[in-house]
DNA sequence: ATCAAATATTACCTATACGTAATAAATTTC
DNA sequence: GAAATTTATTACGTATAGGTAATATTTGAT
């Protein structure tokens, strides 16, 4: 263990030389995610939901017809489980959103928007594309496609790499 | 209201069709972002400690001659001084760190790398720059510098985002 | 020097993230 | 076709995000 520590004590920075924070993955991603949510928390305080609300009314809307179960809805989060029920619990005594047993399948709850949650979605989903607006702006226009593609292959392999840490450490 | 209502309703399912899943940036930095955490998270548990704890202990080490007050922690981390105060609490009753009231300013309070943290970021450190491989691998690597400009560019444009919504809405 | 304004941190509260275990219902197996 | 397995959800616990208010100190203005 000393070796280790020693090597490194006069030895370099790790990541601090070769990788100079402004070129550091996590702390971009980090800044990023935490930066964007706060602005669009902030903008929707009023509307009395939060980010992630905002993204569940979202995914329900798109599925208004017949609604979503909360498996279906974890995956399209990139959520879990748990933290959805919870959500859900929370929506549902809000009265933005309404739970039933499925008809196919009685283990599943078949999620649906209420007629307020549609309003306050529409509400919230100007704000979003505004500030969708202000943020992609900073960025040159033709740069963006590209920048979102490549943004979509290493958030693939970041779940991918999470899959794979959960059995055997990194069965391949 | 019901003006917006019936436009969206039969007009486009808005960012659905201008904007598909696959290229939406707050679906795509959340993925990546859980993704990474969970990843990493799920690789390092058996050391006791969590993504988040990483991020102190590395800031820590990077300045470990001496230490940070927890602002400037909070700063580094793009955090928050109350989510800041109880993470190193539970790191301090772990034995991870030690917290000492500054010299110069007897309101703040200077935190130190403890041994044991030290040894613990060693081995995480070697498990998140695996990660880290894994993950960037997924890119051309020639991509990668211009990615990550360009993920600051956007990172630097949410966080002035997140603080232009504080005070009067949108100041400018 | 003294009182007001700014600042670092803590205390307390609600919303998530996510791990483990329990439950119940659907699916598979022999 | 009943038992074993898988699967959707809930229950419960710890860690983090972040808002508001209280505290202690430092700074700045008079």
């Amino acid at each position: 263990m000393d070796d280790i520590s020693n090597a490194l004590d006069h030895g370099v920075m790790p990541d601090e030389v070769d990788s100079p924070v402004k070129f550091r993955f996590p702390l971009l991603l980090r800044r990023a995610w935490y930066g964007l949510n706060q602005a669009f928390r902030r903008r929707i305080v009023h509307l009395g939901i939060t980010p992630d609300q905002y993204t569940v009314l979202r995914n329900l809307y798109e599925k208004h017809m017949d609604g979503l179960t909360q498996k279906a809805l974890t995956q399209r989060m990139s959520s879990d489980p748990n933290t959805v029920a919870s959500l859900l619990e929370r929506m549902e005594s809000a009265g933005l959103l309404t739970r039933k047993v499925d008809d196919q399948d009685r283990r599943a709850r078949r999620i649906m928007l209420s007629a307020d949650g549609k309003k306050r979605f529409y509400q919230a989903l100007a704000i979003a594309q505004e500030l969708q607006g202000e943020v992609l702006g900073a960025l040159n226009g033709d740069d963006c496609p590209r920048f979102m593609h490549e943004l979509g292959i290493l958030a693939d392999a970041c779940r991918e790499a999470a899959d794979r840490s959960l059995k055997g450490t990194k069965p391949s």
